[in-house]
DNA sequence: GCCGTTTTCGGCCCGACTGTTTTCAGTCG
């Protein structure tokens, strides 16, 4: 998501290349398409800088030296001009002529797309016209009754834009996973509960398992006579604030809390989420779309609203390829659908009946909603390389956990039995370190009380031992990173420990400073022999705050270098919904490197340690394999891995 | 602006819905 305040060309800060960052220009590239659009630009120009940005966001490799070595035009997406641009911002830190189009596009034109049903075309328009350029003078002049007369326009559209603005101010933004999937799976089991509906799936980014959703998609499959029905039916539900729009296929509606206040299941989902249902979303609305179609059509359109987007463009290529087209109501042969559209040129599709047989008609297996992002699991599936994700029962325990020694909630024994009652073999207890304070308070453990830990640990490990338990504590530290790389408490305590977790949680120091020198001082800590996992790796509070800039592909490869040699360097998903850091986009290069990977629920109480559902959700969209992921090993692979 | 059974320029994914029109452009997903 692009932000609407400070947008401007990023400056140089440094004396000599790279200039700019890969994260810098991709950004730059995804507002220079918003800034294009609004200045009316061709369409497909528009698209090439958006192809540029993901491109970028996605390179693996040193963007400086594909640069130096004149390599730029063979990423694919990235041409002569758009090539150009990259190479003048890393090697120059400056950006063409693109200040001409910031300053051209008055920063308010930017908002005014966020309307629903008002676009870069009108928004420009109104600009020319009646010199709008902010919410507040759209306001106004939808009062005063200004738009209508407008060619184009009408009463409606002034009436919708006034709506419009009122959204804006009340439902502004996405929501975490958690809220959404809380939101989503609710829904989705009272429609199926529904008599007459034979298929209802929420789809689009919650299926995928994005960090955030913007808004829920459901599909629902019946027969047509019993359509009009179930839709009388949902407009019932409690919990709608407000519908937003209501057609014979589509219900377009605003949730509210009162939503979630029935439990539905018992499944690991529905454990996870509890916790979103009693207390995180207690403020929260969200958009849903249900959409309703013939049993027959279901898969089509369950496959075409899982998205993304991207996905989807590469599907009906390769259907365009094998003479075909698809759309959401068929697959099926492009010259006996001639200049038919929708429903009606689906009429003599193929007959798939689940999404599996759209995919193999088309020369693949099923693809994992997860990952379908277009970052390579189309080309996978055609080779048949598709991974084998990982699933929550892999995992065998767990190693960033809280309790009251520090800011938790549960004792060292609470949390221990609700680790044993999941099944697993071990524990490991990762308490902050001293120098952790917040308000003033010290939250972290002080280096004389860290005996007491220990003792306490090693008398309930020999208790599991005397008593034939198959479990065990490891004594790790969540060991703050301070803001020279170095790593907190004295160095005879971390080699007392079983793991040290590296955290940064000083963010002030790391947030105003280069990702060059983030970089360094990050790697100075993974160096140190005590260090074994990187903890939440950038800091983010998702919708809350972004993390530190950093190189993430940096310090993979600087801890795959370690792992090379044989010494344990860990990187973790923080798998609190509030977080899930490392981010996904991530992951498939730290497996590729051979970085293992730990899903750690950073728990604070025992309901905590149910967070790594949302981990493993993440960790598959990554495309991670149990073999990848560290807290699959069992507890004496992982005691010898620690030597402890 | 990028791409190509590439050398020069046309095509670039697909469809529904809406409000404004009277055949369509803009918006959205």
């Amino acid at each position: 998501m692009v932000s609407v305040s400070a947008w401007r060309l990023p400056q140089s800060r440094s004396d000599a290349p790279p200039h700019m960052t890969k994260t810098q220009i991709s950004t730059t590239f995804e507002q220079v398409a918003v800034l294009l659009e609004l200045d009316g630009a061709n369409r497909f120009r528009v698209i090439a800088y958006q192809n540029a940005s993901r491109a970028l966001a996605t390179l693996e490799e040193d963007l400086l030296s594909i640069v130096q070595e004149n390599r730029i035009t063979e990423i694919k997406g990235i041409g002569k001009g758009i090539g150009g641009l990259i190479s003048e911002a890393v090697l120059q830190g400056s950006w063409g002529n693109l200040d001409e189009l910031y300053a051209k596009i008055p920063p308010g034109l930017i908002q005014m797309t966020g309307i629903p049903s008002l676009g870069p075309k009108r928004v420009r328009l109104l600009y020319e016209e009646l010199k709008i350029d902010s919410l507040e003078k759209l306001k106004y002049a939808c009062e005063n009754n200004q738009i209508a007369s407008l060619q184009g326009f009408g009463p409606k559209s002034q009436e919708k834009y006034l709506e419009g603005i009122d959204l804006l101010n009340r439902y502004q933004g996405r929501n975490r996973l958690d809220i959404g999937l809380a939101y989503g799976r609710s829904l989705e089991d009272k429609i199926s509960k529904i008599p007459n509906v034979v298929k209802a799936k929420l789809a689009g980014s919650a299926r995928r398992m994005r960090e955030t959703i913007g808004d829920l998609d459901i599909v629902l499959g019946a027969k047509p006579e019993y359509q009009d029905g179930i839709i009388r039916e949902i407009m019932n539900f409690p919990g709608i604030a407000e519908v937003k729009g209501q057609g014979t296929s589509k219900i377009s509606l605003i949730l509210e809390a009162e939503m979630l206040a029935e439990p539905i299941g018992s499944s690991e989902m529905d454990i996870a989420l509890s916790e979103s249902l009693s207390e995180r979303s207690a403020n929260a609305t969200i958009d849903a779309q249900i959409r309703i179609v013939n049993p027959e059509t279901f898969p089509f359109t369950l496959a075409y609203f899982t998205g993304s987007k991207e996905h989807n463009i590469r599907m009906r290529q390769l259907a365009i390829d094998k003479g075909l087209r698809l759309n959401e109501f068929g697959l099926f042969s492009e010259s006996e659908a001639g200049n038919k559209t929708g429903m009606e040129a689906a009429k003599n599709t193929l007959i798939c009946s689940d999404e599996s047989e759209i995919y193999k008609n088309l020369g693949m297996p099923w693809i994992p909603p997860e990952l379908r992002e277009d970052m390579g699991e189309i080309e996978a599936a055609l080779e048949g390389n598709l991974p084998k994700l990982i699933e929550i029962g892999d995992l065998k325990g767990a190693f960033h956990n809280h309790t009251t020694s520090s800011d938790g909630a549960a004792t060292l024994e609470e949390m221990a039995n609700q680790a044993i009652n999941l099944g697993w073999e071990y524990l490991g207890i990762a308490d902050h370190s001293e120098s952790l304070n917040i308000g003033g308070r010290q939250i972290g453990i002080p280096r004389d009380k860290m005996i007491n830990q220990s003792i306490e640990i090693k008398k309930l490990n020999k208790y599991y031992q005397n008593e034939n338990i198959n479990f065990k504590l490891f004594h790790g530290s969540e060991c703050d990173i301070l803001s020279d790389g170095k790593l907190d408490y004295p160095l005879e305590i971390r080699n007392s420990l079983s793991h040290v977790i590296g955290s940064v949680h000083a963010l002030g120091s790391w947030k105003n400073r280069d990702e060059s020198t983030n970089t360094e001082f990050l790697i100075k800590a993974i160096e140190d022999p005590t260090f074994t996992i990187l903890g939440h790796p950038t800091g983010r509070i998702l919708q809350g705050r972004e993390g530190f800039p950093i190189d993430m592909h940096a310090i993979l490869r600087q801890m795959a270098e370690f792992n090379q040699d044989g010494i344990l360097k860990a990187v973790e998903i923080n798998a609190s919904p509030y977080r899930l850091d490392l981010d996904w986009r991530f992951c498939k290069y730290a497996k590729e490197l051979g970085v293992p990977i730990c899903i750690n629920p950073d728990a604070h109480d025992t309901q905590g340690l149910n967070d790594v559902w949302y981990g493993t959700k993440i960790a598959r969209k990554g495309w991670l394999e149990d073999k990848d992921v560290l807290n699959t090993k069992t507890k004496s692979e992982i005691e010898i891995l620690f030597g402890k």
